[in-house]
Order: structure tokens, then C-alpha cells, then sequence
DNA sequence: ATCAGCTATTATACTATTATAAGTGTCAAG
DNA sequence: CTTGACACTTATAATAGTATAATAGCTGAT
């Protein structure tokens, strides 16, 4: 039966080259007449099966099955019943955002939700564009990274009246909503702690572009921190800043030696800045711990497996983003008394690169 | 006006923490009220604004930003504009995957459309129900990873009425629609030929599961073809099968050297197994290339700043996922004489480490 | 003055599902 | 023999935007 319709499919198809229409229109309301029920009853085998008599459901699920019907889900969720969570992400490539949208998906899918998934840059504007976009498919919730900057997407988040989770530093200012995510100013003022206390005394910091993104500027802030602490003072030239790419890592670290002979550490804000690095050493024989120290961040799945092991930050980024969409799935079950603010803990993976 | 809107919905939420809803229903009839025009006229001027008076226009927009009004893409798309792209993704983390996300996501943005994504693994069962969930948001186009396993699954795309475009191996079986891809199999037989003509006689492969992956499947017959016309027998033993992670290609490399003494280069799927088996040797002081010659497969951002740098296979998956979108497109926009099977060439870069 | 021809706008109806209320039918208790 | 309770089913209306056809208002030609 479907294999007929699939033969009629593909000749339509031929003929006028995309003027796709299909040949009967497939709803609860075709199933309904042919098994001889109301609409309403096909609809409640579909979400409240119990509701039905054992007998009718089994007609109708065989009527359903028969027809290869797929319910549609826009015109339910017309009715209030969205299951779309909408996210903005930055740019997949090179940092730990594929292990937290692989959470955020496995969580979405466990709970019956769909992922609709925008990509935008850190800028005002297209992030507005981004959210505006998500809104008008009225997601049941929102996750973004970072804080969200323009003010009116924010006002247009809150106005939307679906929850929200930003997952970004749990410090600084005030959350739409609900926020996730670790003290990213603590995590790099540990590892820079920890650094002093394996004897380095010259500790460069190298980050991707901090512009808009609070994470960034939090472990730069961190990092400000312990150098204060050790009484170090006019840092500005141990810092720079590079595009995310092994490259970038390989030409901070040349930057920062010729900068200061002495320098001996670098901490970087991410693993692939760190290996690039690494390689860099490499090619230029220098022994890492011996020559210089390097940090990373983020315990990417190479860190352990690069030679030699690479001392980073570890986040369990795969983790954030379970939580992220657990922490709008209990709002949406009305879970009460939910935590505003979810901070992940870290550690600080001491491995044998500093 | 927005601020007062976003104060009254802080307090409603926190007093009934969580049962959210609109004070009045913002759409385009609400609209049409306060300027004092028809629901169609707003309309138009959200899809068609040429069709509507300069003047009328004016008043309608500033009543939309005045409103924050998004409009609802939910009841759009049930007439039939839907602007949705489905897609089916293996695992983003550690394979080209994320590439491929990045450049489908930068085109279905510049052509209007939001892209709804679901994580599913290469099992028959997921697949199918990966590719209800989509086809339940009556999406404009599909976007698949690999060949439809499924039959039912395929059936349910074919009568969908969808354009579908298979990311895949270009030869095999017979699309569903069109296709986008390289020839695996001539990428592999290439990169195994290459290596033979560098000198290396005993050649392995590794790959990651390969059940259910077409891609793969052509890799490796690919592989098979170079070593059967370089006269090479009973090559069952130089295969290995390894997890997609740093850790599997230096497990892979270590199987493969104690198994045969004199295997002399390892042409691994992918570049992460690469990486992972360049780390390995550098643990054993083994020299590459001269105790063993390392290849690797999808020219990741890190190969080339790997020292040595990686000879691996160049395919560019981010033109990919474009061109993915782009044939779904210009379907859409009616365009005729539509390639059926796109295949986008291949480059075998020759580094040091092999 | 009338009417074609045009632009700008409006009224109606439709998309597919589902919440709600109203309606059946059956059985047991009064 | 009615009544109430219950399980199941159906009719109606609502969700929000838009295709379509109809209408209003205006210009210029007949």
C-alpha cells in the first residue's frame, strides 16, 4: 500500500519538477473516516491512549501504521503543546560546544523534545536575529550561551514566556532566567594557582577573542586575580589574544617567548590553543615541562593522548548541556522550588605538559 | 512599553512559578487592531510588504516594534511555506560531523530557512524514529547522513513530498532523491596508492565501526582495490576496527605493529585515530616517517600544525553541508535540471607523516 | 456619466490538531 | 423502571497566519 503511493510519489514528482502535493491529505481526520471514528479519538490515541477503549485503539494504530501517517506536529503545537527547544550556539568547529549539544540533544530527545538549532556569532545584532528567529516558532524553551547581550532579546526572551537557561559564568550579572555552568573565574584562578605552586613564575595567559563572551573574560578576571595575589603586577604583556585554531596557539606561543625570554608557563583558554602550542614545541625541540609549561582547557578527548599529556581544566561540557535542557524540561513539568542558579563543578587535570 | 510588558511577566512568573501565559495574544490580528487595518494587510507587510502602501507599511511596523511581536512561523508553515530543514546527525564530537553542521546551518540561515536537528545513531530502529520526529514538523527539505537503512524510513520520505538530499558514498545503491558526497572509494583507493608509490610496502587500515556506514564501506573497499592491484594478498590482518577517539588510533597502531614487525605505514579513517597514533609514537621515540608512515583521513584543523604534519585526505565538509542545503533550495525555488548526484573532489595532502 | 483598469485593502475560509463540553451507552443500585 | 455513575466517544471551537476572492477607491478613457 505505502509502496503504491511511493510509485505515484516519484512519477508527480518527475513531471512537474517540485510542485510537491500530496495526493490525499493525510490527517487525523483521514485516519478518523476510514476506521470510522471521530478525529478527536485518533488524536487521543496518539497522546492519551489510555483514554480510548483497547479495542478502537487497536484499529486505529493498524489504520495508522497502514497509511504511514506521521503526525504534525505544528498544528499541535499551535494548541500550546510545543516540544521544540531552541538554542543558539557559536561556531561547532574547535571548542567544546559539539559535547554540549550532543547533551542537550540526548536530553531533548530522552524527554520527546526537538532541537532547533541556530548558529550565530557573539555580535548584538545577529544574536537578536538568531532569537528572534527561534521565538517564532514558539519553542516551550530557550538555552543560549554566554549572557545574552541585546537588550531587546532579552525583553523578548522574558516576553515569550517560555524558560530560559543561559548557559554561561554563573557570576556577574543578573540571569533572564534560569542559568548553568561553572565559576569560570574560579577554574582559571585555580589553574593559575596551580601553576605558581609547581614553581613557574612567569605565567602567560592566551585566549580566542573575549569580545561579548563573559566565559572569556571571567577566566581572564580569574587569572588577573591569583597573578595579584602572587604579587605580580603589570601583566598586560603576558596576555594575548588569538583566532581558536591550533595555529593560533602555535603563534601565541611564539608571540609570548619572544615577548619575555623568561616567561615559563602558558595557561590557555582552550585545549586546541594548548596542543597547537605543543606542536610548536615540537618543532622547535623544545621539552615541555622543561623548556615551558603549558595549560589548556576543557580535557578534550586528545589532551590525555597527546604526548606529553596535556594539564588542562577539565568541564564536563557534555554534562552542561543535559542539564541545561533537565532544568527547562522540570519547569515545563512544574516542577516548583527549582534552582535558579546550577553551577557544574571542575578539576584541574594535572597531567605532565606543566 | 516592552519594559512594562517585561516587569509584569517577572512578577507573574514568580507568583505561580511556572504557569506562563501571555497577558493579551500578540498576533497579527491583535495587531491589526491597534493600527486599524485588516490581519491580511499585517500580514503582507511581514511577507510581502510591496504589496502594501508605503504609508500603511509605516504605521505597521512601528505597531510590530512597539509590540515586540514575533510572528508565529508555527501557522505559517501549516500552509504550506514551512521554512524548516531536517537533519539527521551521527554524534558531532570527534569526526568532520561539525563541519558539515556548521556550513548546512550558514546556508539554510542565508536562505530564510531554521534548521531542526536530531542526533541519531546508525541503527535501523533510531533512524526510522530520528526521521519521524522530522517529518512530524512537515519540514521543506531532509538532510541525511550516510544512505536510508530503513525501508519504511524511506518510504515515509518518499510520500512526505520533501526534497531529500543522502550526504553520503556518491556510488552504491539508489538515493531516495539526490545525493552530495565524495567517491570514498576513490579517496582511499588514492590515499593507498599514494603511500605505495612513496615506498611503503606493508600497508594497514583502520577504521572506525564501519556496520551501517556506507562511507566507511567505500573506504575500505577502496583500499582493498589498491592492495589487489598492488598484487597484496590475505590483507585481513592489517585491518583493525577502533573506537572514534584519540585513545582507538594508539590502541589500532599498537595491535597492528605487534601483530606484524614489518608494517611499514597506517592509513587510518580519520584524522582523530591519526593524531592519537602520532602521539603514541612519539610516547615510543618511534620516528615517523621513518619507522612508520602515518595517514589520515579528513584534514582537521589540527593536521596540519601536528608535528609532523599529517599527510591526510582533504574533503571538504563544510562546502558539503552547503552544497547539501543548496540542492534542497534550489529545488524548492522550482529550479529544473537539478544534479541528482553532486560529488565534490578530494584532495590527497602530502605532508611529513607519511 | 459610465466603465474598464488599476492599486490597496478586506472578508472569508482553510491548514491539522486538540481542549473542552456535550453526548452516548452500559451497568448496578435504589 | 428510573437514576446516577462511569467509561467511552463525538461535536464544536479554538490556535495564528495566509491564499483566495471580493470589494473599495481612484484615474483616465469612452
Amino acid at each position: 500500500m505505502i509502496s503504491r503511493v511511493f510509485g505515484e510519489q516519484r512519477m508527480a514528482r518527475s513531471e512537474d519538477g517540485g510542485d510537491r502535493k500530496p495526493l490525499e491529505r493525510l490527517g487525523v481526520r483521514e485516519i478518523a473516516k476510514r476506521v470510522g471514528v471521530a478525529p478527536m479519538t485518533v488524536s487521543r490515541v496518539l497522546s492519551n491512549p489510555d483514554m480510548v477503549a483497547p479495542a478502537t485503539r487497536a484499529k486505529v494504530l493498524e489504520a495508522i501504521e497502514a497509511a504511514g501517517f506521521v503526525p504534525n506536529r505544528l498544528a499541535s503545537s499551535m494548541k500550546g503543546n510545543g516540544r521544540i527547544i531552541g538554542t543558539v550556539v557559536p561556531p561547532l568547529i574547535n571548542s567544546g560546544i559539539a559535547e554540549q549539544v550532543q547533551g542537550m540533544s540526548d536530553e531533548c530527545h530522552q524527554g520527546g523534545y526537538s532541537m532547533l538549532l541556530v548558529q550565530g556569532e557573539f555580535t548584538t545584532e545577529a544574536e537578536e536575529a538568531s532569537i528572534r528567529t527561534l521565538l517564532g516558532w514558539r519553542p516551550a524553551g530557550m538555552i543560549l550561551q554566554s549572557f545574552v547581550q541585546s537588550e531587546v532579546a532579552r525583553q523578548l526572551l522574558v516576553s515569550s514566556g517560555a524558560p530560559v537557561v543561559e548557559i554561561s559564568e554563573i557570576k556577574g550579572r543578573q540571569p533572564i532566567d534560569m542559568v548553568v555552568g561553572v565559576s569560570n573565574f574560579e577554574t582559571a584562578y585555580a589553574m593559575t594557582m596551580h601553576l605558581a605552586a609547581k614553581g613557574y613564575k612567569r605565567i602567560g595567559f592566551v585566549s580566542t577573542p573575549i569580545h561579548g563572551n563573559d566565559r572569556l573574560q571571567q577566566r581572564r578576571t580569574g587569572y588577573h586575580a591569583a597573578l595579584s595575589e602572587l604579587g605580580i603586577k603589570n601583566h598586560a604583556s603576558l596576555e594575548v589574544e588569538v583566532p581558536i585554531t591550533a595555529a593560533g596557539g602555535a603563534e601565541a606561543l611564539v608571540t609570548l617567548t619572544e615577548r619575555h625570554a623568561d616567561i615559563d608557563a602558558i595557561f590557555f583558554s582552550s585545549d586546541t590553543l594548548a596542543i597547537g602550542a605543543v606542536q610548536e614545541c615540537h618543532r622547535r625541540g623544545w621539552a615541555i615541562p622543561d623548556r615551558i609549561g603549558i595549560a589548556g582547557y576543557g580535557d578534550m578527548d586528545l589532551a590525555a593522548q597527546l604526548y606529553p599529556p596535556l594539564t588542562t581544566v577539565k568541564v564536563n561540557r557534555y554534562e552542561m548541556g543535559r542539564r541545561a535542557v533537565r532544568q527547562l524540561l522540570d519547569r515545563l513539568g512544574g516542577k516548583q522550588k527549582l534552582a535558579t542558579i546550577t553551577s557544574l563543578g571542575f578539576e584541574i587535570v594535572d597531567r605532565e605538559s606543566a
